[in-house]
DNA sequence: CGCCTAACGTTCGGATGGCTAACGTTTATG
DNA sequence: CATAAACGTTAGCCATCCGAACGTTAGGCG
């Protein structure tokens, strides 16, 4: 009795947002993978990238920067300060904050997860060509722009 | 002190996983609100619309064709039957089965709900024009194609 | 016929990303 | 000085996705 519509596509399948909803698995279960396989996670490569960029930062400061809210920073911080990746010191001049700075250990880590990440844009993206890839994300940037203007946008908005 | 670098866009945030990701948690939250509005979910839909197309079915072929998870299905199933949405009736032929079934009052839900989601779909594609929103929607399509022929096709696996 | 495997439903729990609420400390501002 | 604001922290919720385990029931095979 399970037979009669194995092979009815669900019209849901063809909403854009349910194929960007499960791409995005895809994507985000690829990019999982390659992270885990060196022992992080998503939160800690964003992390470790926008210390790298913007330098030395309190905690609150970082999570407007990469997006992380400030009651997942805790965790992650601790995270990464336990594997050493990352130095967690009070702010001699403000002594509400810390002062999270990246070793040297996580500069290395952090190349490690540039790598994984840059073999899994080529795995998420195999079958479309250098022109489909830029295409899509262009698109993809005007919506997101998009909709980052219209919720609060996450970078950039003091100014 | 957090001032020098409130401009620096952070590299990551071109790449196309990341893209795919931030537009698709935009998409869920659209989704996901227009949804909750009428007091629902999206296993609710999910399983409300594959028990339309299949018609009554048992839990572990209604998993299959919508791609819920085993363990969660039970969970969803127990919600809709406590609204009156659905019915769980045991199997006569195999006492192993429950027989679910969509009630009329689960039609008008799904109807609802499918009139939020086109709603939905506009919003999120607004800024796109129809000719760049076919070829969103066409380049999103290859991908998961490609990635769900790699992993374990969530549809008809077996045939 | 009996056994063993497989399917089914169920419960429990974990991971990830995103978010809210509260609270104490410290700084800044009126 | 007093009040407001920022900071860090803890605790918790939600949704989706997933795995492990267990008892029950059917089916296939010797």
């Amino acid at each position: 009795m399970e037979n009669p519509s194995e092979d009815t596509p669900a019209r849901w399948q063809g909403l854009p947002s349910w194929l960007l909803s499960q791409t995005a698995n895809h994507a985000h279960r690829l990019v999982g993978d390659g992270f885990s396989a060196v022992g992080a996670r998503g939160y800690h490569y964003r992390l470790l990238a926008t210390l790298e960029q913007s330098g030395p930062a309190s905690q609150a400061a970082l999570g407007r920067r990469s997006g992380i809210h400030l009651s997942d920073m805790v965790a992650t911080i601790n995270e990464l300060a336990d594997s050493g990746l990352v130095e967690r010191a009070p702010d001699p001049s403000d002594r509400r904050r810390n002062i999270i700075s990246l070793t040297s250990a996580g500069k290395r880590q952090l190349r490690r997860l540039e790598k994984r990440l840059a073999e899994t844009q080529e795995e998420l993206l195999a079958p479309l060509s250098p022109e489909e890839r830029q295409h899509l994300t262009k698109l993809l940037s005007r919506l997101l722009d998009h909709h980052n203007r219209r919720t609060g946008t996450p970078e950039e908005p003091w100014r």
